[in-house]
DNA sequence: TGTACATCAGTGAACGCGCGTTCACTGATGTAC
DNA sequence: TGTACATCAGTGAACGCGCGTTCACTGATGTAC
């Protein structure tokens, strides 16, 4: 890459590390200033320009970039379930790790998912759902190899990840230890969800009235 | 009353009706503007100190009265469910009356749950447990005259308020009809926590691992 | 009931501030020969 | 290798704008006698 070109793209993650920082800092995405981004970043407000055509779109870049990470550590993840078949654990373990590897992208998935940008909506939407039916995926497999069929098997795994991301949330601003005891409780959760979907497929007849 | 107070509270509801339509337009809360409060409340910028020191106050007005609107709704819903025993049906139901009632009280609750202003989040955190507490309670209740137990009834008690506040995003822009399937889903959902948490209290063993 | 004074919700002018965006520029890097 | 020109990331001055907040005020309502 020329010299001007490397330049270039370290600008630019300086600025995304600016809008991050600022994330970290409880400041919602919708509540950044181009103006305090360039200041964190230390270039000029006017130089935002030459990287971004304005907030939004270096928003979409954050989702992207977020979305990137996570499809990385899944397909870690894939890997491991593949080998031990702990599909739940695997999983919730996976999360956490992105937690701790990643904290202000999480708050930014987090926060802006019920947020202003439909645009923004829209991207974070796209990787949820990636991240839900790999997940279901896991789990018909996962059932089938024990002797068992499951419920509804997308609606369950629509629920779990509706509780991995919200417990994520009580988790991101806790110290390992403790995140450590909210992924356990959270694959408590699960596991109950998986049963539950199991014992309904069994009997159907409790899924009506 | 006397004339004075009667038009003073009339203002105050006034303001407070001009926020919750700001935030059923997209706006996070802390992107109001009181000036812009001001305008679609019908008065001048300087009024709104007469009845709110700052717009924080006016957030934290805003979630009592969600919370009042919430608890009312509660006990209502208390006293069907000791008549027909049907805890979750009966709360899911009641929940997306509220939806109904005060679609933007509850985006209020959603969007600052995990927003920006500290006071916020813990206002809303106390409405948000207080529901948990009672709902853990019911289903107790319930499970005991069914002649079952409960494992780690509280932590269920929290992954389903957690299901039912987020399906509650997804529905509360939608049509009644809408509302209604997604209500169903629901109800589904927190069965199977409820078939989970039964089952691992018969098979505690389950629970490790 | 009438009068004189006190209260206080609502006001309009004014302030200083940080914002997003435009513009013409600079000077280092890149390219063509 | 050297030279002449093109590119383009980064800049600083300037703009108009809406913001939150202050202040002294107005005039209807309330109160005391």
């Amino acid at each position: 890459m020329s010299i001007r070109a490397e330049q270039k793209e370290k600008t630019r993650r300086a600025i995304m590390e600016a809008a991050l920082k600022q994330i970290g800092q409880d400041k919602a995405f919708s509540n950044l200033s181009l103006r305090e981004v360039a200041r964190e970043a230390g270039i000029a407000p006017t130089s935002f320009y030459r990287h971004f055509q304005d907030l939004d779109e270096l928003g979409l870049a954050l989702v992207d970039e977020a979305g990137l990470s996570l499809r990385q550590l899944m397909r870690k993840a894939r890997k491991r379930i593949a080998e031990n078949g702990t599909a739940i654990r695997t999983s919730v373990e996976t999360f956490i790790e992105f937690l701790n590897t990643n904290p202000n992208l999480f708050r930014l998935l987090l926060r802006e998912k019920a947020g202003i940008s439909a645009d923004l909506r829209q991207a974070i939407q796209r990787e949820v759902e990636h991240f839900e039916s790999e997940l279901a995926e896991h789990l018909v497999t996962q059932a089938v190899a024990r002797g068992h069929k499951l419920y509804r098997h997308e609606m369950v795994a629509h629920a779990m990840v509706t509780l991995v991301f919200n417990q994520g949330a009580d988790a991101v601003d806790q110290s390992k230890t403790e995140k450590k005891a909210i992924g356990e409780d959270l694959i408590c959760q699960l596991r109950m969800m998986m049963l539950g979907s199991e014992v309904m497929s069994r009997n159907t007849s409790m899924a009506n009235n």
